[in-house]
DNA sequence: TGTACATCAGTGAACGCGCGTTCACTGATGTAC
DNA sequence: TGTACATCAGTGAACGCGCGTTCACTGATGTAC
């Protein structure tokens, strides 16, 4: 089922639906190079597309990486979601169960999970990208003040939120940034699984 | 004081000490533009040498990288080793010692801690690499342990490892990354230095 | 002490490369009448 | 239904750019005798 388009839902005029398409092969591209092996070119190649076709949909590169953000944060989103409500009411095991959500987020997306991060490469007066990096943040935090899901949308960090959701944040990502960069390839076979379920199981049920 | 240089030292022949000149440009160019940002080209311009400069002394743009990278783990080193021993014997302070001089480390060379986990960017067949990388975290794991300084160098991350250590670096270094990324500027004004008391408060003293 | 020579750090021009973006354009699609 | 026209997605060539690296070289330094 394809993904309707978040804006202004663009007709098919001759390729079909290259926004679509500029977005997929970019999510592809970042699988396979990571944000630093991005380019604008490569995409336009990839999508079968001259290089000056993807201005058309998103002005330049930069627009181009912010809307794959927006879909990540979405996807994101919708993860620490559905293991939110998998897990049941136990604070402790929702909590857990985000935070494998994340991780598992970003090892299956290393690409993605790093463009999200990468301030430099997207537009920061994007309205649409601010509201879904508030989102995915509002469902950890969801978990860690032990509020239901149904308990409205919430928000992003600000000044109340509670320090716990910044630690719960901080230990899930930092665990997911270094296993993607390789740090615990040292630690035995199937290091990043284990150390996943003790990292979880040691401190993020404490933390809170 | 000038620092030596960590392999054959060379000789001043024209410049003086170009190898040294090299590596400060480029923790310089780091700070101001971050991994993405740097050039070999634009080193050797803040050097005021020519662009084939660089190569006599480190091969290529991976090997000064590589050797900025090396220095800059043994200042992390240096600074948690010396962070530790004002600490104390109390485990816990110790922890939280450690935990906040990584994270300032962080803060204050947020290039050069960028190119540390930037392993696309390194040398991975450098051994000298590996053995100061392996001395940070020994460091911080000998805290975990409640080990002493004096007891020998300690080693990186194995399977023996406990996980408490892998705890301790994922928060500090998730905190860090998540504040040089600017995730925690909705978060009210010194957002960063509140939230890194809380943190360190709240979870690292538990989680041991 | 003086001279001839070897070493090698650093030069500067050139290499080929791929990039993001621009621009005038083409031609398929959709629409007004 | 048919025709004329407007729209605009996508083309492809060209732009200027800065990059890392190479290469033959220069000339200061150090050294052997």
């Amino acid at each position: 089922m394809p993904r309707s388009a978040p804006e202004s839902s663009t007709r098919a005029y001759h390729h079909g639906d290259l926004r679509e398409a500029l977005i997929e092969a970019s999510e592809t591209l970042l699988a396979e190079r990571g944000v630093e092996g991005f380019t604008l070119r490569e995409v336009a190649r990839r999508a079968g597309v001259s290089p000056a076709a993807p201005a058309h949909h998103f002005g330049d590169a930069r627009g181009l990486l912010t809307a794959v953000a927006i879909r990540a944060f979405e996807e994101l989103t919708a993860r620490l979601t559905a293991a939110d409500v998998a897990a049941g009411s136990d604070r402790r095991a929702r909590l857990r169960a985000q935070g494998e959500a994340y991780v598992r987020f970003a090892l299956a997306r290393p690409g993605q999970f790093g463009l999200m991060f990468a301030v430099g490469r997207l537009d920061g007066e994007n309205a649409e990208l601010h509201r879904q990096g508030d989102a995915a943040f509002a469902a950890l935090e969801r978990a860690v003040s032990g509020r239901s899901v149904d308990e409205g949308p919430g928000c992003g960090p600000s000044a109340d939120t509670p320090p716990g959701a910044f630690v719960a944040w901080s230990l899930v990502h930092g665990f997911a940034r270094l296993a993607l960069d390789g740090q615990f390839h040292n630690a035995g076979p199937d290091a990043v699984e284990i150390l996943l379920r003790e990292v979880l199981g040691q401190a993020l049920e404490r933390i809170v």
